[in-house]
DNA sequence: TTCATAGTTCGATAGTAATCGAAGGATGGA
DNA sequence: TCCATCCTTCGATTACTATCGAACTATGAA
């Protein structure tokens, strides 16, 4: 067995919990700097530097520099990709960390993962947007339909600055709580913008747990069609 | 960060490279002994135990007993698409095996996936089942058209025996080589398994490859519509 | 029963890697 | 220029775990 990509190396960077403590946080889509990191990961801030070195060299991470601060963020879509599968087999194998707090509901019913919504409610936004044939999927993936198009200018978002990225539009991101797909790409997260924005929902601080107002949660209804 | 699922320990027991040889041999789909995978990981019969009974404890493989073997294979379908998105990071950022042998581009254009056909020659089947509309994508997966139904019947699977078992018949898999889907499923496997019986192809031993004859890769391309 | 093969358990060893204290740049502000 | 902050490097310690030899159990064959 000496053919194909070396797992090993990879996995075993995932592997270490204060690694891994360090990449759940980056799951949340903000660049954060090495110190924010060693306290998401408990650990002092040498040993954090040398944790993220070790996952800059295998390019897992990316580093930024920003004045006195270095922030990192997760270095692509795989990544994001691969930390979600993993904790889908880790939840099904009851894997769970041992102090599963009182945000654990609510981090299953609306989370950010990465920069978009997921949990209960971004795989109801996926599939209300397709019912309404907003977004249609294809071989190619998801898109959006012509109505979609229509739909993103009223609802305030600006196609033509998305478009400029090399980033997809749309893109199907596998939950790992709800086990369907949400929308990601840069559609998907202009989306949890605007719901930011018209004041519908906020994140909560130090963590992906996205909540909604009242209000913001029946204008959602309404928007999914339910 | 004590929130969600323990990504670190999943992800530990990917890491290390007797275990991840280990597993890397169990994507062939064959049911493995523990001899076979000492041999595969190059360890000793002692040392594969001890992984082994890692791999079961965290539900990773499945072992069956039959006579004084104990054959292993892949806990589920989870476990084959972390396997692959890891393959995927490993093959980006570079982290082949040193010893990348002469197979490798044999791996890249016919492999199994488990028990499916992947690789360029994956994809293609994939793309040229759906063009001629066998198959088709929408917002619950894949699934076999009318048509695609018909054909089974005709290129002789028997649809009515896989539907038996509670494995979906389509699946899309991603392919780490390729970067595009392939056909997994019941369905996926049935027709590789065809695939041999019609003597279009075989089996290297010892290896993902799969390798067709110039007769069988004729009918291959008849057949995608190439 | 006797033997061979498959697999596991035990114990010891060795290598690796995570961790932190202390000291050393580097950047920005006063 | 001086200081505070952010981060890294160095060195030493500690803890873990992969590994194998040897002995043991279990299964099947003769």
């Amino acid at each position: 067995m000496k053919e194909g990509p070396d797992i090993a190396r990879v996995a075993a960077l995932l592997g270490d919990p204060a690694r891994a403590n360090m990449l759940t946080a980056l799951l949340s889509g903000k660049a954060l700097t090495a110190s924010e990191l060693a306290q998401e990961a408990g650990v002092t801030p040498q040993t954090a530097s040398s944790h993220l070195s070790k996952l800059e060299a295998g390019q897992i991470v990316t580093p930024r520099r920003q004045g006195r601060h270095r922030y990192f963020t997760l270095s692509g879509p795989d990544i994001v990709e691969a930390l979600e599968v993993l904790m889908g087999i880790a939840s099904r194998v009851g894997h769970n960390r041992v102090r599963t707090g009182p945000k654990d509901p609510e981090l299953r019913h609306a989370r950010v993962c990465y920069d978009h919504l997921a949990g209960d409610m971004g795989v109801a936004l996926f599939n209300g947007l397709s019912q309404r044939k907003l977004i249609e999927v294809d071989l190619n993936g998801v898109a959006l339909t012509e109505a979609g198009m229509a739909f993103a200018a009223e609802f305030g978002i600006d196609l033509a600055a998305l478009r400029k990225h090399r980033r997809p539009l749309c893109r199907e991101c596998l939950d790992w709580s709800a086990r369907q797909s949400h929308l990601a790409g840069s559609f998907g997260a202009a989306l949890l913008d605007r719901f930011y924005d018209l004041g519908w929902a906020r994140r909560l601080s130090e963590s992906r747990v996205v909540r909604f107002s009242p209000k913001g949660e029946q204008a959602f209804r309404e928007l999914v069609g339910g």
